[in-house]
DNA sequence: AAACGCATTGAGACCGGTCTCAATCTACGC
DNA sequence: GCGTAGATTGAGACCGGTCTCAATGCGTTT
C-alpha cells in the first residue's frame, strides 16, 4: 500500500485490489480499466474489492503506459479578455464531450511566455494544443511543438509559415464592411485604431504582428482606397496601446469624423474619451468596432459592431484537433468563419 | 529509443542521453532533473549529449515517482462569466508565479459535473484544487478532494460543512450598503432580484444554495428590516433565471421603485427590460448591482454598483493552497474582502 | 477419452523518471 | 604511502498502470 508523498495518505492500487480479490494485477487491471476479458464471476469480485478498498484510477500511470493524456492545452492572451474566455468556454465544451479536459496557460501576447508554456504543456504530454499565437510574423516558439509532432491548431490569428490548422474570423471582409457603412454615411477621414506594436507608421503592404489585426487594417485600407480616398493608410493608428485616449484626442483635432475600433476594449476607451472630449457619438464622431461586448448595446448610443463568432472559433479549433489527435493526416485546414454585422446608433453623416 | 503512440515519433529518455554520455541512467537523471550530485566534465558531458539528442522531460515520469504534478485544478461554474475569468486569471498569476499551471473545468454550476470535475482532477493528481462550489448547501460532490486528502480551497462561495479553506468578498456588508443608498434615497419598496434556485420563495431564515447569494440577501433584508421596512422577504425574488425581464416587469407592475440586482448578468437585463418598458432609471425606477461589469459605466445612466476584488479572490484562493500544497497544517482560514461601492448616476428618490 | 478451439488468466516487461545505498573515486592530512 | 572523509557514481527497486504472449481452463465435437 503506497504512501502518497502530499499528505502520508494512501491511494490504492491496482495491485492492491488485485490481492484482495485474489486475482493478478493483469486481471484486476482489465476489470478496472475496462478492457480485455474477465469472467463475470472474477470481473464481481474485482469491482468489489475496488469498491471496498476505495480504488481511484492514476491517469498519470495509464498517460505513461499509454502515450495518450486524454488534455489538451489551450493558450490565450489573456483569459481575462472576455474573448478568450469565450472561445476557451467554446473549446471546452468540445473538448468536454471528446472526454478531454484543458490546461490552461496565459501567454499575455509575450512569446516568451508562449514558449515556456509550449513546453510546460509538451512536458505534460498533453494530447494536443490550441494557440492564439502571440505573434503572426515571428511563430519560432511554435515551432517545437510541430517539430515533435503534436497537433496543433491556431485559433484567432494565423501564424506565418507554419503548417498547422487555422480558425479564424473574416477580419478583412468584416473590416470592409465597417469601413463601407462609414463611408456610405459620407465619411472620408475614418480612421483605424489598434494597439498592436508595429515599429513604424502603418504602410500598405506591412505585414503586422496579428494576422486579424493586419486582415482588419487592410479590409479597412482596401476600402477607403475602392472608395477613392487618398492614402487611406494615413488614417491607421497602431501602437495605441500607451493610451487609446491620447490617440483619440489627436485624431478628433485632426478633423476625423470616425472611428473603427479594433476590437472593444480599443471601443470602450475611445467611447470614453469622446464622452469626455464632450464629442457626441455620433453627430460629431461615429464610432464603430469589431465584437459584441455586452456594453455595445447598453451603451448611449448603441455600438455598430462586427460580432466575431467567438464560441465557435474555439469550438471549431478544437475540433480540428480531436480529429488531428485520432490520426488525421489530411492536408491542412484553414477555417475563415464569418462576422455578423449588428447595427445600433454611432453612425451618422459627418458634419462637414 | 521508445515510440510515441501518438504518431510513431520518438521522444528522448534519460537512458537514450546516458547511453550517449556514457553514464548511468541515474547519473543521466541527477544531471537532467538538477538534483543530487554529479562533476563538472559529467555534468558537461551529459548536457552535450541531451542537447544533441533533443532531449525534453517527461513531467508525467516525474509526478508518478514525486507524486508532485505542478498543476493545481481550478473548477469555475463557467469561464465565459467575466467573473470567473477575473478570478482565474488571477489564480492563473499567482499559480505561475509558484511554478503551477491551470487545469480548467467548468461546472455549469451543477454538482453532477462539479463531482465528475473532481474525479478528473484527482485522477490526474492535480497537487490541489481551487473551486466556485456549485452548492453551498450540499457540498457532497467536494467529499472525495476532502476525504483523499487533496488540498482543496474554495472561492466565491463557502460549502456548509466543509473544513478547508475558502475566499469570499463580504457579501453582507455590500449588500447593506446597496440597500442603505436606497434607504437614504426615500425608497422603501427595494426588490432584490437573484437567478439562484430555491424551492420556494425566500423568507427570513432560509438558507440559499450559494452562500454569496445568501449574504447578499441576508445584508438586504436586514437593512431594510433594520430601517423598518415591513416584511422585507416578500421584495426578495428568487429563481429569475427562467425570466429577469418577466421579474422586473411583474415588480414594476407591483410599484417597485428601486431593484437590486444581484449580479452584472441580472442588473443587465433588468436595465435592458426598463428600458423597453419605458422606464427610466433613475427617474422612475433606481438600479444597483454587484459587480463592476464594463458596461455599468458605459450605459446611460452608469450604474451604481458594489465592485467585488475578484482578480484578488482568485489571487488569495491560490496563494492558500499553494500553502497548503506545501504543507501547511494551520487551521482552516475563511477570507473575507472587502468590495468597493462605485457611484454613479442609477439612483434618485422615489416619485410618491 | 482425446482433440480442438476459444476464453481467461498470470508472468513479466515496459513506460521514463526518482530514490536509496553500497561501491568507488578523489582530495587532503599525517 | 596510508588512512579518512566527503563527493561521485551505478545498480536496482519503485511509482501504477498497460500490453504481450504463453499457459491454463473450459466447452464442444469426434
Amino acid at each position: 500500500m503506497p504512501v502518497d508523498p502530499l499528505n502520508g495518505r494512501k491511494e490504492v492500487t491496482v495491485s492492491d485490489v488485485a490481492a484482495a480479490a485474489k486475482v493478478s494485477k493483469a486481471t484486476a487491471a482489465r476489470v478496472l480499466g475496462g478492457y480485455g476479458a474477465a469472467s463475470e464471476a472474477v470481473r464481481d469480485r474485482v469491482q468489489a474489492a475496488a469498491e471496498q478498498l476505495g480504488y481511484h484510477p492514476n491517469a498519470l500511470a495509464k498517460t505513461m503506459t499509454t502515450g495518450r493524456s486524454n488534455s489538451i492545452g489551450i493558450i490565450v492572451g489573456d483569459i481575462e479578455n472576455p474573448f478568450f474566455a469565450q472561445a476557451t468556454r467554446g473549446a471546452a465544451d468540445v473538448a468536454k464531450a471528446a472526454g478531454y479536459d484543458l490546461i490552461l496557460l496565459n501567454s499575455d501576447e509575450h512569446a516568451v511566455a508562449e514558449e515556456n508554456a509550449i513546453s510546460v504543456l509538451l512536458a505534460k504530454r498533453v494530447d494536443g494544443i490550441l494557440v492564439a499565437p502571440a505573434s503572426t510574423t515571428d511563430p519560432s516558439s511554435l515551432r517545437e511543438a510541430v517539430e515533435r509532432a503534436r497537433p496543433m491548431v491556431l485559433f484567432d490569428r494565423v501564424a506565418d509559415g507554419l503548417d498547422v490548422d487555422t480558425v479564424v474570423a473574416d477580419n478583412l471582409a468584416g473590416a470592409r464592411r465597417l469601413a463601407q457603412l462609414l463611408l456610405d454615411a459620407g465619411h472620408r477621414r475614418i480612421a483605424f485604431v489598434s494597439t498592436i506594436a508595429h515599429a513604424d507608421e502603418y504602410r500598405v503592404g506591412d505585414r503586422l504582428g496579428s494576422s486579424s489585426v493586419d486582415d482588419r487594417v487592410r479590409g479597412f485600407v482596401g476600402a477607403l482606397a475602392d472608395a477613392g480616398v487618398d492614402d487611406p493608410a494615413r488614417f491607421v493608428r497602431l501602437n495605441a496601446r500607451d493610451g487609446v485616449p491620447a490617440v483619440v484626442r489627436a485624431l478628433v483635432d485632426d478633423g476625423i469624423t470616425a472611428i473603427v475600433a479594433s476590437d472593444s476594449l480599443i471601443a470602450q476607451a475611445a467611447f470614453r474619451e469622446l464622452r469626455t472630449l464632450g464629442r457626441r457619438i455620433p453627430d460629431d464622431v461615429s464610432l464603430v468596432a469589431f465584437d459584441d461586448a455586452d456594453w455595445t448595446s447598453l451603451s448611449a448610443p448603441g455600438i455598430t459592431v462586427m460580432a466575431q463568432p467567438i464560441h465557435e472559433i474555439g469550438a471549431e479549433a478544437a475540433r480540428l484537433l480531436i480529429r488531428r489527435i485520432a490520426g488525421d493526416g489530411a492536408p491542412t485546414e484553414h477555417v475563415v468563419l464569418a462576422q455578423r454585422l449588428v447595427e445600433r446608433e454611432s453612425i451618422a453623416p459627418p458634419r462637414s
